[in-house]
DNA sequence: TTACCGGTAATTACAAGTAATAATCGGGAT
DNA sequence: ATCCCGATTATTACTTGTAATTACCGGTAA
């Protein structure tokens, strides 16, 4: 009998997923089918169905009768997706700043306190977590649930490469800094200069990374 | 034994896209597995599998223990949806400005014939091929897989509703005005306002649609 | 020694069967 | 007469079995 209401290759995908961005699934490995549904102790069917949810999302590649293989994200695609992100959260921060109720942007002064205080005692992982907490914050003020899809799309691969582009020396500063002047924005219901601010944040967050696998490849080599 | 080289979920899933697109398959309609397999001739594991990859691409929903079902589009997802295109269209564009080569241009010049004269004959299924073939070559130009991918994904869903904006009343002539726009901004290089001139033209392309929609349910209701 | 060919083993792909769940219809009670 | 409950039926979800394809390994010939 199955206690969840989910079906099992929804629950198996979901699985899969974090797995991937965890990392215990590494970029380009081969998904033996067989140790798999061992080791989730499930049929092959879900977990095929799975599969192919997560080769839908982008996250898998599928060869034909050879199997499936976790993405491997390059900085070709990190090139290309990040100007996108900028784009949509852009827009996001632009009708985020129309839309904002004073309620909304007391939850995000709260938000914002909080960064401030985790960027200061040096706590990266609470910055992370805070940061993401305040992009979602926007992103459904923007209250446009094909823009979310969307970015929520790109995001998952993104996730995949497991950046950390807070590793950047002074880039924590520069990021609090920066959503600092969306805040501003938003506030002041400067929706062109909340857009403009976002993409701004982004592109950076992109060079951040930059340096950061510049540093990590040369160590590498 | 099989002579096609992709598997046959792939197979499936692109026959019952194109007869969603076409709307043999109705959104709202239930999908019966068995029919469907009865139909198609296969067994129930790849139609499933199909059905799954349709749910992720959001072409269909799925409700635990009770089916598929073809996603319907609402005012609300097209009034969502036309302005992220068009924001992302419009970076298309302004891509294309700085990086079309010559020969690329000419190309496009040769489209934009087609595209005229097809208006000025009031070949309509036809006009309806050349812009959507402009647009993709200057989706292609911009040369950016996961912009195209975000835009590919997203007009999907509007194909799913079967548009036909065209039917407005002097709409092909204003949309090809605004293609000839688009394209003289990227023959001069003018990124900015070939990335305005295309926003301009998609969100008129939403306008017009509404104009249709409307006089469509008066004449239901 | 290397390249090519054939056989075997491993693994995916598809089919079919079984179990579980939800919708439907009929009967009874209020 | 209507509403609710239970049994039946229809349909999805999952398991298991079979076929087909690919990769790998060993052998042989150039």
């Amino acid at each position: 009998m199955r206690l969840v209401q989910n079906s099992l290759h929804q629950e198996v995908a979901s699985t899969l997923r974090d797995e991937i961005f965890a990392g215990t699934l590494a970029p380009g490995s081969f998904i033996d089918e067989l140790a798999q549904c061992a080791r989730l102790d499930i049929s092959r069917t879900p977990l095929r169905e799975a599969l192919k949810v997560l080769t839908a999302e982008g996250l898998m590649r599928h060869e034909p009768r050879r199997g499936c293989f976790v993405s491997e994200v390059t900085e070709q695609d990190l090139d290309d997706i990040f100007p996108v992100i900028a784009l949509l959260e852009g827009r996001c921060a632009y009708e985020a700043a129309r839309r904002a109720s004073d309620a909304d942007l007391q939850a995000l002064s709260a938000l914002h306190d909080k960064l401030q205080a985790h960027a200061k005692a040096g706590r990266i992982t609470d910055y992370y977590a805070t940061n993401f907490a305040i992009h979602e914050a926007i992103i459904l003020l923007a209250n446009n649930r094909w823009l979310s899809q969307s970015i929520a799309d790109l995001r998952k691969i993104l996730k995949l490469s497991r950046l950390q582009s807070l590793g950047a020396p002074g880039r924590v500063k520069q990021s609090l800094s920066e959503h600092m002047t969306v805040f501003a924005a938003l506030k002041s219901r400067d929706s062109e200069g909340a857009e403009a601010a976002m993409r701004t944040h982004l592109t950076r967050q992109r060079e951040a990374l930059r340096i950061v696998r510049g540093q990590q490849s040369r160590l590498a080599s």
